[in-house]
DNA sequence: AGGAAGGGTGAGCGCGCTTTCACCCTTTCT
DNA sequence: AGAAAGGGTGAAAGCGCGCTCACCCTTCCT
């Protein structure tokens, strides 16, 4: 063997799914000595925390039970150490192009082989990306049309970044000397393209703990 | 018993690479009891051959080495029951997305630990699609913009279909309704992405055994 | 030598996406 | 109730890309 004890396991952090594919997940991960399964079922409201808590190599995620394919998203801004699998029914390419560009690090359907979820869960650990048959392959050099679909443009992303601070709308307008009412319409795309509905949607996905005591504004008032 | 005698061992068939790559690759294929590592060490000019001769799964194929990129392609179009894993030295995001498009299965640096490339070749064997970090992911939602760089486009795809069968630019634009000039154009555009120069290169690719004896015309008088 | 092919450049048209803004409405919070 | 936010629609301008074609040149093959 070339490589056994030059690190530790690898820490993998399994969300909710169901029954039977949890108990053969579970099965499948503590068959391998080098992946050690931290936890499983950990419900989508608080996989913030128990990334936090464990700090897993790897979070195997439910796309079925998802809140929005933007947590994906979320997930990664706050924890870009950590490598997120996504497990879901019968992804389109869409789909696993979406979870790729949310900053997943593999998209695979549940009906992958076993030891195919294995490796790319190894795979996943360093980085690399792995994404089933139908991704990335129509058949040749023509139909062949993956991405694009739902991501942000440049100018979306820097209305979001400003969302993500808290800023409203006319904030929003004044820093990037734009007017109010595109302000609203980017704001519209990205939550229809993130899957949320509201910047309350985009506050609760980014905080692991939502703290919110109702208190006075801190900093925004600069 | 997820899987273990449910099907033979994974036929590999390995690219001509550096001496030393290729003693790694020979021992840590023949490590693995699911790999059968069938052939080494061959040229790219008779890879076509022995991949009909030995019927592989996978193949590995040297980046470096390669003709061109559009053999990929090439070796896809006449195999497409063959996994194609491109191993390259530090592969470009761009270049991993070439690859995919032209018909790669995965996209591997060398400086891939063993044990993943090992599991690459398992995910890649049953047709999942493995890259290397750096492709795919930039960072965040915006700074993502692969796919869509060396694409054949619809019509282009056209074009080079009739090119593979052999037809003039004449036939061509007979055949697609459309000017002479304008095949001249695609074709052109055609050679530049696939990295080739003239539909010859595109005959040569695709036929597994030249067979070019200086002789008089065979069949190109038909 | 003549024809087919290839390389370079540029031009026009159409389509779709991005960005900007405007107007309408409802919902929510204070 | 008023302000902020959100949903829907639409429109205009700009940009890039794909498709079409044209003209110039050189190279290759017979």
């Amino acid at each position: 063997m070339p490589s056994s004890a030059n690190d530790a396991r690898v820490k993998v952090l399994a969300a909710k799914f169901e029954d039977l594919v949890a108990v053969g997940l579970r099965q499948l991960i503590s068959e391998d000595p080098n992946l050690e399964l931290v936890l499983t079922d950990v419900p989508v409201t608080q996989i913030e925390g128990e990334i936090e808590r464990h700090e897993p190599s790897v979070v195997l995620v439910n796309f079925g039970t998802l809140k929005s394919p933007a947590q994906v998203f979320q997930l990664h801004q706050s924890y870009p150490e950590t490598r997120i699998v996504v497990l879901a029914n019968r992804p389109t390419a869409a789909e696993c192009n979406q979870m790729l560009s949310f900053g997943a690090t593999a998209c695979l359907s549940k009906e992958t082989e076993a030891r195919d979820i294995i490796n790319a869960i190894h795979l996943a650990s360093r980085g690399m990306h792995v994404l089933p048959r139908s991704a990335a392959s129509g058949g040749g050099v023509d139909s062949l049309n993956l991405e694009g679909s739902d991501l942000l443009t440049p100018r979306e992303a820097d209305v979001l970044e400003l969302l993500q601070d808290g800023a409203t709308n006319a904030q929003i307008a004044h820093t990037l000397s734009i007017g109010v009412e595109t302000v609203r319409t980017h704001a519209r795309n990205i939550y229809r393209k993130l899957g949320i509905a509201s910047r309350r949607d985009l506050a609760r996905l980014g905080r692991p703990e939502p703290v919110v005591v109702e208190g006075p504004d801190d900093e925004a008032t600069a």
